[in-house]
DNA sequence: TTGCATAACTTGTATATACAAGTTATGATA
DNA sequence: TATCATAACTTGTATATACAAGTTATGCAA
């Protein structure tokens, strides 16, 4: 069985997409998307209860599922985004380079924040991302070498999630993000293109795999004039 | 009736909270805490989903629910949170003054924000707030009249949201944001206490009722290093 | 002892039913 | 015509059942 709810979403997803309905407009009644799909009405309530939670619904009671304006700003849109996902949405000229990918052992500060054992192997990874031709973004990555050992530069150079979930079949669950503005230290001054500016946006986050086990631990740092961060939250309280 | 799975959520989260299910252990089964609720399982199942959602637990097919690392970081989660909230969980001395209260009516740059007709009454207000005696974050809103038509500078310098939300019964559902860096103009030098910094970080959001009207449009700069965004994300993919 | 099938758990998906609660259009009544 | 109760929709909550899929411990067999 191939997930019902789930391709009862990307239908309705994609519909919305490509306007075939139109932000205003509602959706068609439970009922009527239960006969459609063929289905109970559990299950649709399920694939628009995701809808509703990514922003492309807002579901009213006694009268229907009405279609919200699309973001469109073509950008993170919070959640767990690539780098690589990110530009391909930008139409900007994207090049990233490879600064080091080494294999390590884990000791003191790095150890502590992937929170694994002393002389635990970790690969450090770092990166330097172009956009325009500007050297903009500095990536620092720290990921356990068990969980992905056949990494090589080409690899970085692409995507480390394409590579993780894709190859490796590993399913990256959930993350903490941490933004906030920092001055720029003499290595990240070499590393990029920062014109006048003194101060750069740091987004660290922790990755973590279904089995909440913590697998990398990243530090992207942006020049301010080119970092943007999207979001779209509901109220849960 | 009073929402069995909410209840089940509350009482759950504070259990977490409290440490009295502590990080790494796992929850009761989905049927044990049906027996201890006196409820069926796709009740229990609700009010997990919220608990995984809001990032207390990670579920695990199989094996239970694992309770999560609580973020001991004191801040926004993401979300929509008011200031006030987040001035109650920092232990800062916090002071709100508000600058301007006016009554005006929408006309070009304001009524394309707000996205309602020329002429539309609405309400401009200024608040600058102070966190340990210095002005690091300058805020402008934009509200609709019609939706609050008894705001005061009290209660502005107080909490908007609850007075939405307690006194006029309005529910807040969603809201979009948008977070950048930009260059401080003389009207927000004189307004907040820049130091040396040249830059502030721009959080514009606009906030949209249940029945998706939007009623609110908000820019809040920050100084920078008083600036953080703390952010939990599910890779929905 | 070791290895392996299996049983007994766990959560995930799908379905059906019932009623509550909110919205809207209908139509009878004044 | 105007008003209002109501019927006919909508989504929200709660329950029950069945089976699929993943994990773990049991215990038998080699």
């Amino acid at each position: 069985m191939e997930k019902k709810f789930q391709a009862i979403y990307d239908v309705l997803a994609k519909e919305i997409q490509t306007e075939k309905i139109r932000a205003g407009q509602l959706l068609p009644s439970e009922n009527e998307l239960t006969e459609r799909f063929a289905t109970s009405r559990e299950t649709v309530r399920k694939a628009l209860q995701l809808l509703s939670q990514n922003g492309y619904i807002q579901k009213l009671q006694g009268k229907g599922s009405i279609v919200l304006e699309q973001d469109k700003l073509p950008l993170p849109v919070s959640g767990l985004t690539s780098f690589k996902e990110l530009a391909r949405s930008m139409s900007q000229k994207v090049e990233t380079s490879v600064i080091e990918l080494s294999s390590k052992e884990a000791h003191g500060c790095n150890q502590q924040v992937l929170q694994c054992e002393e002389g635990t192997p970790i690969w450090e990874l770092q990166r330097m991302r172009k956009l325009d031709g500007e050297a903009v973004i500095y990536d620092k990555d720290l990921l356990l070498k068990k969980l992905a050992p056949g990494l090589t530069k080409e690899i970085a150079a692409d995507s480390i999630y394409d590579y993780l979930e894709q190859e490796l079949g590993l399913s990256i669950s959930y993350a903490r993000k941490e933004v906030v503005v920092e001055e720029a230290d003499a290595k990240d001054k070499e590393i990029l293109d920062m014109g006048s500016y003194q101060q750069l946006v740091v987004v660290r986050s922790a990755v973590y795999l279904e089995d909440t086990t913590l697998f990398q631990y990243t530090e992207s740092k942006h020049r301010p004039d080119k970092f943007r961060f999207v979001d779209f939250a509901r109220r849960t309280k």
